[in-house]
DNA sequence: TATTGTTATACTCTATAACTATA
DNA sequence: TATAGTTATAGAGTATAACAATA
């Protein structure tokens, strides 16, 4: 099987290491925010919110990136807990907004000072240029993915 | 807030870079292996029985890595599918091992040959060189957060 | 007509804890 | 005593489809 071979091909490996990487992030960051009651999921969420002014609930979606109806689970888990508010959108009847409310704000900061050990534990190995490097890269490869859909979608489009 | 200076550090950067990534290839191979009535997270552990002769349940989870009692409702999953096998462990009367059956074989390949696109896509905008530095310095980040675990239950056993 | 959000629904993965059997 | 696996249980994220309200 091509894939025991002994000259293994790098791209063929890099679906298992981002895969393991990433989990390792994700549970790392899970236990580091379980006493703050939050996952590193709601994290991503509330991080979104804290970069971007009040975003659109398909904003949210299409920034972190994740489905609609998932982002609204999400979000109202949050609310419930009283760090994320929900508001009519000004000008768009259809439209929510989403923010963080003050106790968010509070809440999001201790997270990003409670994840900065991870940060640091996860670049341990790394040097400033790798560090530098895997983020273009990683973001190249999401890029490539994702505009694949648009791609496929294209050429589906032109099939039929 | 140090997070939205305009000197972005790119170490702060790696989580969202990661996940962004990481999700965009889920689902992506999500997508390409739901005609074959198989999930990304399966497709990884038919490919670590693939790569390894029968494991043990155990192995098998600190392989993937995930959970032991996640890796056995998968495998119960796969099992009611024909696709693995457990048997009674030689020589451990404790453990089991799972095995790919024929069946689980063929539909490795075929996921795999599916999966070509992917890959090909992900590494589209990267040299060779890109491809080799993000695996190695993948690995590093991976092993740095999963070594830490040790790291940290020395430090609490040293304190306790 | 297209878009935003909601709702209902279902499934997978995840993980803890208590338990049995074996080493 | 420690380890391998099972079971029960719970929760979170994921995503589709049908729907209402609005653009």
């Amino acid at each position: 099987m091509m894939f025991r071979s002994h000259v293994m091909n790098s791209i063929a490996e890099i679906p298992l290491a981002l895969r393991a990487a990433y989990l390792a992030l994700h549970r790392q960051s899970d236990a580091a925010f379980s006493e703050h009651g939050v996952t590193a999921d709601q994290f991503v969420l509330l991080e979104t919110l804290a970069k971007g002014e009040a975003l659109t609930q398909r904003d949210l979606a299409l920034r972190m990136p994740s489905d609609p109806s998932t982002v609204r689970a999400m979000l109202v888990l949050l609310e419930e807990r009283g760090l994320v508010r929900r508001a009519p959108h000004p000008t768009d009847g259809r439209a929510r907004t989403a923010a963080l409310t003050a106790a968010g704000q509070r809440t999001f900061r201790e997270l990003w000072d409670a994840g900065e050990s991870i940060r640091t534990q996860a670049v341990s190995e790394l040097t400033a240029d790798d560090a530098k490097a895997l983020v273009r890269i990683l973001r190249k490869v999401a890029t490539s993915l994702t505009d694949g859909d648009a791609v496929l979608a294209k050429r589906k489009q032109r099939v039929s």
